[in-house]
RNA sequence: GCGCCCGUGGCUCAGUGGAUAGAGCACUGGCCUCCGGAGCCAGGGGUCGCAGGUUCGAAUCCUGCCGGGCGCGCCA
C-alpha cells in the first residue's frame, strides 16, 4: 500500500509537470511514511512541504493541487490536507484488513524479498583468534552477524558468511609456547608461568593430551629456560609489557633449539585445532552458522600475497624505508603509511589481510561487510586504501564496528581478559540464559551503543525480560487456536470488516509496516529494529486479548478475531525466525 | 594532541528533517467467577550535554565547546 501510493504521488506530480503546472521532480524526494498518529490517517506525505520551494507555491496551496490532482481509489476513503501541508490519506476498512489475507496466503515468505533479487553479500564475522575460546565480546559480534545474514536473506539478498582463521603469526607462536610450558609441567619441571603468556585451563587440557600422547619426548629441565625479567619498582607499564613480550621471544627462541621445528609446528598445529574445534562448536550451538571457513595460513601459501604486494609494487604504492616496506596509504586517506613487509622480512598482518580482502572483492560479490571490534576503527582506513590502491571501488567494503559490551549480575560487574584466563565464555552463558535470551539481548541495543548486558534481568522469567514477553505472545494464540480448533482460524477468508475495535485496527496497522521494517533492518544492518517492533506487536496483540475476548458465540466476529490472530503469530514466528529464535507452542 | 563512537525521564534505551519526543525498568494506584495474571489499565516524572548556524520545521544536518568510551606498533 505504502509502495503503491508513493507511485499515484509520483506519477501525479508529474502529470502536472507535463501540463506544465509543477517543476520536475526526483522519485527519492516524495516521501511517503506510516503515521505515528491516526489522528493523521494511516500513510502521510510532507512532499508538498518539503517541494513548496522548488514549486514556488505556498505548501498548503501545493498539498491541494496535489490531493485534487489524485485520481480516486477504491482504497482510500479520504485524503485530507493537515497542518502546514502535510497529505493525510485514509485508507477504508477493506484495504486495511487485506494485509491478514496477504500474510495468511503468504505464510513464511510474507516480508521476504525474493531469494538473490538484491544482489550477493558476504559477511565476515567473529574471526577471533583461536587463541582461546569465545567470551562474551565475540557474542555480540556473532549474533549481530548470524541475525544479519537472516535479514538479509529476507530482504532479497543472496548472503554468504566467513570467518578468518587467524591461524598464523606470533600469536600461535605464543599459544604453541604457553602449551609447551604447561607440558614441561607436567613433566615433573616447577618455574614460574610467564604472566603473559595464556593462562586459562585450557591451555592445560591441550597439554596433558601432548603429555598423554608423546610422553617426555619434548621434555627439557626448567633451569635451561631464560630467566622472567625483573621489573624495578616503579617501572612504567609500557616498559613492563616490553619486557614480558621480549621475554616471550627468548622463550620462544630457546623452544626451537629445544624441539624441531616439525614438532614445533605439531604442537602449534594441535593447538590451534583443537581451539578451533570448540570455536566451531560454540557458534553452531549459538546459532552463528558458516559457509565458509578461510585460512591465514593458507592464504598465506597459496602466493597471493606476494601477488598483491606485486600489483602494489607496480603502480608504484609500495616503497623502502629502513629496512622495512611501506604501503603509502596516507596517499588514501589514513594518517600515515604503514608497513607490510618487517625488516625481518616477514609479512605484517596487513600484507595478509590486502591479498585476503582483494581475494574477497574477487570472488564477486557486491558488498563484502566485515563486523568488527570498536577497538579495530583504526585499522579500517588502511584497508581501504588498499583496496583503491588496487583499483577496486573501497565501497564495496563495509565494515561494521560494535561496540563492547560490559556484563553484569545485578550490580556485580564481571571482568574478561583472555590473557589472563578470566572470562565468561559464550558457552557458559547460554549454559545459564540460554540461547533465544543471549541472542536477543545482543541485538536489542544498536551496535554503536555500548551494551550492557544484565544476566539477572535475562534470566527473569517475567514481562520485564523482553524475549518471554514476545515468546509468550506467540504461546498464547497457539494455545488460543488450539482452543478453538485450528481450522476455524486457518479456513477460507472470513468477513475481515467485524473487526472494529481500536486494537484490531492497531494490530492491522502494525502487521502492515513488517515489510518495512524488514528493508530497514537490512539496509541500515540494524537487527535491533526487528526487536523493537516484535516488542511493539506483542504488546499490541497482550493489550487487545486482554480488553477483547476472541471466542465469542457470533461465528463471524469469532472467526475474524482468530483469523487476525493467526496472522499476529505469523508475523511473530516470521519476525523471531530474523533473528534465530525460537517461537514456542508453549512455556 | 589527532581520529572514530556515544551524551534523550532516576536507570537501560528507541526515535527515517515533520505534527503534542516515545518504550521498558523503578515508583504510585487499579484489573482474574472470564480464551494462559509469564498478562492488562491509569498516573507522576524531560533545559533531547551546552552554545551558535542551516531550514517553513532540528533530538536528528553543520560548526565550536563540555563530558564519557575506544584507537593512534615493523602486534594481530
Amino acid at each position: 500500500m505504502k509502495a503503491f501510493l508513493h507511485a499515484q504521488l509520483l506519477e501525479t506530480w508529474q502529470r502536472l509537470h507535463t501540463e506544465g503546472s509543477l517543476p520536475e521532480v526526483q522519485e527519492e524526494r516524495i516521501e511517503i511514511t506510516a503515521t505515528r498518529d491516526a489522528k493523521h490517517g494511516d500513510y502521510a506525505s510532507n512532499l508538498a512541504l518539503a517541494l513548496a520551494r522548488d514549486a514556488d507555491i505556498l505548501p498548503r496551496k501545493l498539498a491541494e493541487q496535489i490531493r485534487d490532482a489524485l485520481p480516486e481509489h477504491p482504497d482510500i476513503q479520504r485524503i485530507e490536507i493537515a497542518g502546514p501541508g502535510f497529505i493525510n490519506f485514509y485508507l477504508n476498512e477493506h484495504a486495511k484488513s487485506e494485509i491478514i489475507d496477504q500474510i495468511l496466503e503468504q505464510g513464511d515468505q510474507y516480508g521476504r524479498e525474493p531469494a538473490g533479487s538484491r544482489g550477493r553479500v558476504l559477511i565476515e564475522y567473529v574471526s577471533a583468534n583461536p587463541t582461546g575460546p569465545l567470551h562474551i565480546g565475540h557474542g555480540r559480534g556473532a549474533a549481530l552477524g548470524s541475525c544479519l545474514s537472516r535479514i538479509f536473506a529476507a530482504g532479497g539478498y543472496a548472503v554468504e558468511c566467513e570467518y578468518f582463521i587467524n591461524d598464523a603469526g606470533r600469536q600461535m607462536d605464543i599459544l604453541a609456547l604457553s602449551v609447551w610450558l604447561r607440558y614441561l609441567e607436567l613433566c615433573g619441571e616447577d618455574f614460574a608461568f610467564p604472566r603473559s603468556a595464556y593462562q586459562g585451563d585450557y591451555i592445560l587440557d591441550i597439554a596433558a593430551d601432548l603429555h598423554r600422547e608423546h610422553q617426555r619426548r619434548w621434555h627439557t629441565g626448567a633451569d635451561t629456560l631464560p630467566p622472567p625479567p625483573t621489573s624495578p619498582a616503579g617501572a612504567e607499564k609500557e616498559a613492563k609489557t616490553n619486557a614480558n613480550d621480549t621475554h616471550l621471544d627468548l622463550l620462544i627462541e630457546h623452544a626451537h633449539e629445544q624441539i624441531s621445528g616439525e614438532d614445533w609446528a605439531s604442537i602449534r598445529t594441535t593447538a590451534c585445532n583443537t581451539l578451533m574445534k570448540r570455536i566451531e562448536r560454540d557458534l553452531e550451538g549459538f546459532g552463528a552458522v558458516f559457509d565458509n571457513w578461510r585460512s591465514e595460513r593458507e592464504l598465506q601459501n597459496s602466493g597471493q600475497v606476494e601477488a598483491v604486494l606485486a600489483q602494489l609494487e607496480e603502480a608504484g604504492h609500495l616503497y623502502e624505508r629502513e629496512g622495512a616496506t611501506w604501503f603509502r596509504s596516507s596517499h588514501f586517506g589514513d594518517e600515515k603509511d604503514r608497513v607490510v613487509r618487517r625488516s625481518n622480512g616477514q609479512w605484517t598482518y596487513f600484507a595478509t589481510d590486502i591479498a585476503y580482502h582483494a581475494e574477497k572483492l574477487n570472488r564477486g560479490y557486491d558488498t563484502v561487510i566485515n563486523i568488527w571490534g570498536a577497538d579495530h576503527h583504526g585499522y579500517a582506513a588502511r584497508l581501504r586504501g588498499a583496496i583503491e590502491a588496487l583499483g577496486e571501488n573501497p565501497n564495496r567494503l563495509e565494515v561494521l564496528f560494535v561496540q563492547f559490551a560490559t556484563l553484569r549480575r545485578g550490580e556485580e560487574q564481571l571482568p574478561m581478559s583472555t590473557r589472563e584466563g578470566e572470562f565468561v565464555t559464550l558457552h557458559a552463558l547460554q549454559q545459564e540464559i540460554g540461547r533465544d535470551a543471549t541472542r536477543f539481548f545482543y541485538v536489542m541495543r544498536g551496535a554503536t551503543q555500548h551494551l550492557d548486558f544484565d544476566l539477572r534481568l535475562a534470566t527473569q522469567k517475567s514481562a520485564d525480560n523482553p524475549v518471554y514477553y514476545v515468546q509468550y505472545a506467540h504461546a498464547r494464540i497457539c494455545r488460543l487456536l488450539e482452543r478453538a480448533g485450528e481450522g476455524e482460524a486457518t479456513s477460507s477468508p472470513c468477513d475481515l470488516s467485524e473487526l472494529r475495535e481500536p486494537g484490531e485496527q492497531a494490530l492491522q496497522k502494525q502487521l502492515a509496516q513488517y515489510p518495512d521494517i524488514v528493508q530497514r533492518a537490512a539496509s541500515e544492518r540494524s537487527p535491533h529494529h526487528i526487536t523493537h517492533y516484535l516488542r511493539n506487536l506483542a504488546g499490541d496483540f497482550h493489550a487487545y486479548y486482554n480488553a477483547t475476548t476472541v471466542l465469542v458465540d457470533e461465528t463471524g466476529v469469532r472467526q475474524a478475531r482468530l483469523r487476525l490472530a493467526c496472522a499476529v503469530r505469523q508475523i511473530l514466528n516470521n519476525g523471531l525466525e530474523l533473528l534465530g529464535i525460537n517461537a514456542p507452542e508453549s512455556m
